[in-house]
DNA sequence: CGCATTTGACCTGCGC
DNA sequence: GCGCAGGTCAAATGCG
């Protein structure tokens, strides 16, 4: 067992099963540092999505943040607004003003770095709002994914050549970072992960060169015919991170129940908590029953809105949730169901928008926060608790 | 019994 | 063509 590295499972499952591996994360702070700058645009500079979201971000209402960026493979933009950069709790490294509105991220992973969307997105043609030179395009066509390279903490994506990094085939990836929950719930390691509304079986496990950390491989198993994929390991500059690449879309409407199939009996909301076993990554723990039979009820709609969103990439963006559409999950779903909400953010926002009954926030009424004018404000939701 | 996880072996892409 | 490393498979095992 190779389990100096830890053991991702810990941070997949919702309520993970006790198994024989450790789990025990080294610390290592060699990710990161983007070895050239990457650039954001300013609000300016960007285009507006359908919403009117200049960044078209992913903003993580639950944080308060916009939790990402959305990135194209040979093209361009890391798109984040520069209040992210400077807001950054992480506190590494403030973001440089560069020429042309263009901002130079630096320092670790942090929250607003790592959402990404790295997709060849057929028939994108969208026109870079950005100067041609954002993320280097990998040497090949392969499709790749953010890739960490020491420096001085930052992220790279795409980065030209990483020696020891191999890329495979060609493929549309979507990298989504976001904060590994603590332990809280489980585990002596403490370790707990994300959960979404999809199904996943974690098939394999490697320990991947240059990172202390493995990474975990996972499909779903909400369709025996999905091809979608996802692959979950730790930042390797900030193990509180957990970077999380998509493969392959869902071919299937979104499971009638969280444990649509298999496994579902594992989940013990009253066990996984104190005995961190037996459960797939899907099983929130603090999954509301409320959100399962929503999530029944608003499959259907899902589907519908995924027309919206495929449109949306034809144009080259994929999921964007406006910064004034606000969530309202009752407090109950929070905090323990915080990653399985971004996960599920990140897997279908429009969806989940409608299934969380996300309103728009008025800037009158809500003293302004979230409101078009002021993409960068604090939604108050997160924070309302 | 059914399903999930673990884990070593095997396959495949990519760089040299 | 070779070797390395990432990605996948599948048998073994465990849990409910």
């Amino acid at each position: 067992m190779e389990n100096d590295h830890g053991d991702l499972a810990d941070v997949v499952r919702a309520g993970g099963r006790s198994g024989p591996s450790n789990t025990e994360f080294d610390p290592v702070a060699e990710w990161q540092v983007p070895s050239e700058p990457v650039f954001v645009p300013t609000r300016t500079e960007t285009p507006t999505n359908s919403f009117g979201d200049p960044f078209l971000n992913l903003r993580d209402p639950l944080l308060n943040q916009y939790i990402g960026a959305e990135l194209f493979e040979g093209a361009e933009a890391m798109v984040a607004p520069a209040s992210m950069a400077v807001a950054s709790s992480s506190g590494h490294g403030a973001p440089k003003v560069l020429t042309g509105g263009e901002q130079e991220i630096k320092g670790p992973c942090t929250i607003f770095s790592r959402v990404l969307q790295i997709s060849p997105v057929a028939g994108n043609t969208k026109p870079s709002p950005l100067p041609p030179r954002l993320i280097t395009p990998p040497p090949m066509s392969s499709g790749s994914i953010a890739e960490p390279v020491d420096n001085d903490g930052g992220v790279q994506i795409s980065s030209p050549r990483t020696p020891g990094i191999k890329r495979r085939k060609s493929q549309a990836k979507k990298v989504v970072c976001i904060p590994a929950p603590a332990a809280a719930s489980n585990r002596s390691s403490g370790e707990v992960v994300p959960s979404d509304l999809w199904a996943w079986r974690k098939y394999g496990q490697k320990p991947i060169k240059g990172s202390p950390y493995p990474r975990g491989y996972y499909r779903c198993s909400s369709s025996k015919g999905c091809s979608a994929r996802k692959q979950v390991e730790r930042c390797r500059t900030d193990p509180n991170m957990l970077v999380i690449t998509y493969t392959s879309e869902h071919n299937h409407p979104w499971p009638t129940q969280r444990n649509a199939l298999a496994g579902s009996i594992r989940f013990h909301p009253s066990k996984t908590a104190s005995r961190s076993s037996g459960g797939s990554i899907l099983k929130s723990p603090t999954a509301p029953k409320e959100e399962t039979q929503e999530a029944a009820t608003m499959s259907s709609e899902a589907d519908e809105m995924g027309k919206t969103t495929e449109q949306a990439e034809d144009t080259g963006f994929h999921q964007i949730i406006h910064p004034s559409y606000k969530p309202t999950i009752p407090e109950a779903d929070q905090p323990d169901d915080l990653f399985a909400y971004l996960a599920e953010l990140e897997a279908d926002p429009l969806s989940l928008i409608l299934s969380k009954g996300f309103t728009e926030t008025k800037p009158e009424e809500g003293g302004g926060d979230g409101s078009m004018d002021d993409p960068f404000n604090m939604l108050d939701w997160a924070g309302s608790s």
